[in-house]
DNA sequence: TCTTAGCACTCTTGTAGTGAGAGTGCCAAT
DNA sequence: ATTGGCACTCTCACTACAAGAGTGCTAAGA
């Protein structure tokens, strides 16, 4: 579907101005504001055809008109002009980022309250894995009697560790011996390599107990990191007018709650370059048919990488919104770079 | 104060029936659901010199009687018989803990979801840390060029790391040496003992970058659990009347947030073997003069201890509560005694 | 054919008024 | 000391009403 050029303009206005007010527009209103050389008659007649092509919706008989989930599609595939964050803007986030971030492991949380600030609205960083996850090195520590700490460090430069319980005591110095040995064994391998040897020399008790521990460590790494993304500002998001009663926001509280497991589902949608924008119904999935996601991968070639994004109102600036994704994520993936390839 | 026997009882009623009703109780409804072999004009005389006390208020001049924080008060502390959890409530209890909780870690979490659900309240459980913590075992591993991850065991089974950054280049070998000539020094010291050696024997710079970077990490366990809880249920607190407006639920969650760095400051109160209650302004700080706090000590001698307790309204049944908090404490003194005694 | 002025109609929102209900406070009688 | 009675107060739900904003349609003008 294409919008006459005239049509088109006057379903950006719309859009434009509901995002910021959040108020139905009238035909009057937005004549004026916008110093239309056209009547208030002539814009209902083409708000009137907007609603026939369904972009635009009524509330009620006498209202203005506010954007449908369509209407947001079609403004943000046709309508938007794409931006670039200012300098100022850029400044202030890679501000923060200098700032405060000595550790990876902190990055993404960073990521997310920079976002969630700049936004208004729930902003998702997942921490950034490797596909291709490989054992750096591993070692054990006894603990008491017949229990030990198994400590796995991957390729990415994360640690892991899991209580294991051997069936017959072991000391520390077996221990030791024994993970030197595992360490020239398995030693760079992949996650998917290490596990497939039951039926080579035969092993003892504790041996093949640790050897399935350090697999279940490397698979569950990957699994519980891109999951559950690092959550930030719900206040922001419940601060904006249309979670304006209670019972809305308690609904909203479950949906971002669940976001936790379920980013994966419209990240899906996430190609390796661009921006990904899944509006309300769009994503069939859960209690989101009145939110929003724009969604982005950050890392690169060689270096870990996840998916981060915002999870907002359908009422969103898309501009903005994708504007700051693109930024942040580029950041991160250029933090990223020079860190893992030094 | 003391209150005469009957101004007690009514003071109780009031308070019980508040606590489930939460609509301000009146004189009439309270003869008639108790059944009192009183008028209602004989109970209004008796509120009236109740609320001389300042044990209960008036929203307003014709509505019914509400608890003030003192009543609450005075209601815990010489009118509520504490009870036990029933067999019944005790098994659902253990049934959960037995069936879910396998690592030390996950226990924190658990007992503040089943804390949680119970109460309707959001639970605040901080993970367990030993005050003497010593050094079990430190490990290096090589990253690139002249970084390297910092492993620490400590006597409590937990593991922290830290990349560390060397102004030279150093070999995985070299790593190795260093940590096992450490580990002889340093292995079993406290946090407290192991800094002070800069003006010993002559170090290389590598040697004192890992030195200050082990004592830091042990510091830096302490505080970081102990200061932020394992927080859980805000939806179920934010369903509680009291919350029903969006202004109030916005507060709230902003208390809630802040609470887990809170805790430490009514957990002052905490004493080693008893329940503490704080209700409403008794806790000067932050926007909780209308909520109370329940909290209880949790481990035992010789293992890691912690807070865990529950943050409601102040309309909370307390004996309820009381007897959950304790009996969810003992379970996790008890894991944790047999964990760490064998 | 497109645009526009005009007008009747609709729906929301805010304000005011009203009556029922629940509760209090006080007084006088028991 | 307790209680019945009664006037008074305040909330809450409901209704009515007017103002305001917006629409849809029609008919006239460009």
């Amino acid at each position: 579907m294409t919008l006459s050029d005239r049509r088109g303009r006057i379903l950006g206005f719309i859009v434009d101005d509901y995002v910021d007010s959040a108020q139905p527009i009238g035909s009057q209103s937005l004549v004026a504001r916008h110093n239309l050389s056209l009547s208030a008659a002539t814009v209902r007649n083409e708000m009137a055809a907007l609603e026939d092509e369904g972009l635009i919706t009524h509330p009620h008989t006498s209202a203005g008109r506010v954007p449908s989930n369509r209407g947001y599609r079609y403004y943000v595939s046709s309508l938007m002009d794409e931006r670039e964050l200012t300098r100022q803007e850029q400044v202030a986030i890679l501000h923060q980022f200098h700032q405060s971030a000595r550790q990876v492991e902190e990055w993404a949380g960073l990521a997310a309250s920079v976002l969630a600030r700049a936004m208004h609205s729930v902003a998702l960083v997942t921490q950034p894995t490797v596909l291709e996850i490989r054992l750096k090195q591993l070692q054990l520590v006894e603990l008491e009697h017949n229990r030990a700490l198994l400590i796995v460090v991957t390729s990415d430069a994360t640690v892991r560790q899991l209580q294991l319980e051997f069936p017959v005591p072991a000391q520390q110095d077996q221990l030791t011996r024994l993970a030197t040995r595992l360490n020239a064994e398995l030693g760079g391998r992949l996650a998917a390599d290490i596990p497939r040897r039951e039926s080579a020399e035969p092993i003892s008790g504790i041996e093949s107990i640790v050897v399935a521990a350090v697999s279940e460590l490397l698979l569950r790494e990957q699994w519980a990191n891109s999951a559950t993304p690092v959550v930030e500002g719900v206040r922001e998001l419940l601060r904006q007018p249309e979670f304006g009663d209670a019972d809305r926001m308690l609904d909203t509280l479950e949906a971002v709650e669940e976001s936790r497991l379920r980013v994966a589902i419209p990240s899906a949608a996430v190609d390796d370059v661009g921006v990904a924008i899944v509006i309300g119904d769009e994503n069939h999935v859960g209690p989101y048919q009145d939110m929003s996601f724009v969604l982005a991968r950050y890392g690169s070639e060689g270096t870990p990488s996840g998916v981060l994004g915002l999870l907002g109102p359908t009422r969103m600036p898309y501009a903005d919104a994708v504007a700051h994704v693109r930024y942040v994520s580029d950041v991160l993936s250029e933090l990223m770079r020079k860190f893992y390839t030094e």
